[in-house]
DNA sequence: ATAAATGCAAACGCTTTGCGAGTGC
DNA sequence: GCACTCGCAAAGCGTTTGCATTTAT
C-alpha cells in the first residue's frame, strides 16, 4: 500500500472528472487548492509530470506558451481563439494519409502530430 | 532617408537568404553577431517583432518552448524530430476543407492553422 | 528506519520592456 | 533638435529542481 498522496489524487480527478478537456498547470493547481484547502504548485506539477511519464497524459502546446495535459485516449485536435485564448477540441480529424505524405516527403518517421487551428470563439466573432 | 539599422538590416537579409526555413530568435542572434561582429540580443528580437507586426513574419510554436519565425510567403506544415528537435517544413499541405469542418464542428471561425508532426528524422531513425 | 509526498524557495530558459546613450537626418 | 536604433540591464512568466520536513508503512 503506496503512502496516500492527496495533491496527485486530487490531480488525477480532476481529469477524470472531464470538466475541461485539457488543463494547465494553473488551472490545475487552482482546482487543487479548492478542493483540499492548499496544494503546491510543484506538488500539482509533479503530480503531472508523473502521470505524464506513465503515458496517462499528453501534453500540448497550442501555441501561448503555457503547456496543456489531458488524457490520452483519443487523439483529436484544438482550436484556438486568437482573441481570448478559449481552446476547444476538435474531434474526428484523421491525417493517416498525411503521415505517409509527410514521410516521402522529408524522410522523417512520423510517431505523432498535432495539428492547431486558430481564429475566433463563437463568443469573440459575434463582438 | 530613414537612418541605417544595421541589426535590423542584417535579421531581414538572413530571411531573404534561405539559410534555413524558420529562426529561433538565439539562431538570428547568433547569426547577427557572426555578421556584425556584435548585435544585441533585444534588438534582434524588436527587428523580428516589428517584422512582424508588419506582416512579414510568421511566429511558429513547434512545442519546445522556442519561437520561431519564417517568411509569411506560403503557408505550411512543419515536422519536428523528437530526437534532436530538428525542424524539416512539409510543403503542399492543404487543410482547407479541414477548416470547414472544424467550424461545423465547434462554431469556430478559422483563420489560420498550425499542424506539427513529430517523429524521427532521417539521422535519428537510422541511430 | 525507510521511502515517498509535500511545501518552500530558488534557479532556469526564454521573452519582453525600460531607459539612457549614440547617431544620422 | 528630433526621431530612431541600439545596447545594457532588469523584469516577467511559466516551468523545473534542490532541499528539508512530514508521515505512512
Amino acid at each position: 500500500m503506496p503512502r496516500p498522496s492527496p495533491v496527485a489524487d486530487a490531480v488525477r480527478s480532476m481529469f477524470e472528472s472531464r470538466t475541461r478537456h485539457s488543463w494547465s498547470l494553473q488551472e490545475l493547481h487552482e482546482s487543487a487548492c479548492q478542493q483540499l484547502g492548499n496544494a503546491d504548485y510543484s506538488s500539482v506539477f509533479r503530480a503531472v509530470t508523473a502521470m505524464e511519464r506513465e503515458g496517462l497524459l499528453a501534453r500540448i502546446e497550442v501555441g501561448d506558451g503555457k503547456s496543456r495535459y489531458e488524457l490520452m485516449d483519443s487523439h483529436h485536435e484544438h482550436v484556438r481563439c486568437d482573441s481570448c485564448g478559449r481552446v476547444a477540441e476538435v474531434p474526428g480529424c484523421s491525417l493517416a494519409d498525411a503521415e505517409a505524405t509527410v514521410r516521402s516527403a522529408t524522410g522523417f518517421v512520423v510517431t505523432s502530430h498535432q495539428l492547431i487551428f486558430s481564429g475566433l470563439c463563437p463568443e469573440c466573432a459575434s463582438a
